[in-house]
DNA sequence: TGAGCAGACTAACAAGTGTTAGTTTTTATA
DNA sequence: TATAAAAACTAACACTTGTTAGTCTGCTCA
């Protein structure tokens, strides 16, 4: 692990700074503040702001690609796959909440950038509907529009960001298998 | 029904934009553009940016808050009164797609207001919770924490305007109804 | 000790921001 | 057709934006 630079430190606190007002709101002077500093000090760190958008952005894209493969690939069975899917969402999630801010709201200020993004992201979902697809064939999962379970999930493994830091007690693995049990059984007792 | 006003016309397409590039990367000169008038002229109709965002918001947002009300006051299941809350998102956004948007992302940019919005938001939240809290006491919801089950609903119904626009062919109530399906009974086929 | 350099600073830029004042054009009605 | 109201326009404002250029400070190590 390469030591903490002071780069990093930038992009970290414009993760946070844009988690609560957006990329377009922070402007490199509220950055500065946040990190003790002038504006024009940040760039013998930084090449630009989009940079920065765009470091935080990627990374974590990819992440979730590569993640999600090796998810497909397994020998499990596809409900199984979509539990992991949701444990992989949860760890992401808790180790760059913030950043997960600015995957989901502000990746259209991705200038030149966003193409690559929407490729990353149509793979992501891609691969999800495969597992959920033969979920259904292999008669484990409802013959509901796969799409429609799809955006269920998501919406909720993509709000997660949101909810995570309001829990400091919280425990990853118990928040994992509740996703599970809720998004996977559904909250009906059936008696 | 008063008639469409000019003013009218312009909140609409500003959520038009808004959702498309949020609340601070679009300006008085997009919206003018996007209106085939110049900025100064936008003034003659509304009397800040600002004013518009209010308007989007709250409105919506005192649109919730009233549904959910009559919701808990009738005298339905508790799973039933889940399913009208679904009912009620689909619709609202199937409405208000673009004001959805700015409903979700953009807020904190309410200068001054934002207490207000989420004085609203509370009391929204602290209904639904009331609904399952009482679903779980007569045995119809399972005894999951209730706090996840409801941010698993409302990150799915909050995201929908992500999500509506996309499925032109849309049956309003057969989105509504495959959600509660999805949301309350689960995607497990249980053979 | 002194050279080099990372990393802060001040000052300034060109472009873009929301908004205003005042004027002209368009529209509707008497 | 004349008049008044509605709604567009031009021009400009004070301020904020991302970014650059050039300078100063203090640490590291030969």
């Amino acid at each position: 692990m390469m030591q903490q630079t002071r780069k990093d430190e930038i992009i970290k606190t414009a993760a946070k700074l844009f988690k609560e007002k957006g990329y377009s709101a922070v402007t490199m002077r509220d950055l500065a503040t946040a990190m003790g500093m002038k504006a024009a000090s940040l760039y013998n760190h930084i090449n630009s702001k989009q940079e920065i958008l765009k470091i935080i952005i990627i990374s974590i894209a990819e992440e979730f690609t590569k993640g999600i493969d090796v998810i497909y690939n397994s020998n499990n069975s596809s409900l199984d796959k979509l539990s992991q899917v949701i444990a992989l969402h949860v760890k992401i999630t808790t180790n760059s909440t913030n950043e997960m801010a600015s995957l989901n709201n502000d990746w259209m200020h991705l200038e030149g950038q966003s193409d690559y993004y929407l490729t990353l992201r149509n793979n992501y979902e891609a691969t999800f509907i495969k597992i959920i697809n033969e979920g259904i064939l292999s008669s484990e999962i409802k013959p509901v529009n796969p799409e429609i379970i799809m955006f269920t999930m998501l919406s909720t493994l993509r709000s997660l960001f949101l909810w995570i830091p309001k829990k400091e007690d919280l425990n990853v693995n118990e928040l994992a298998s509740n996703l599970s049990e809720i998004l996977i059984q559904g909250i009906n007792k059936k008696l």
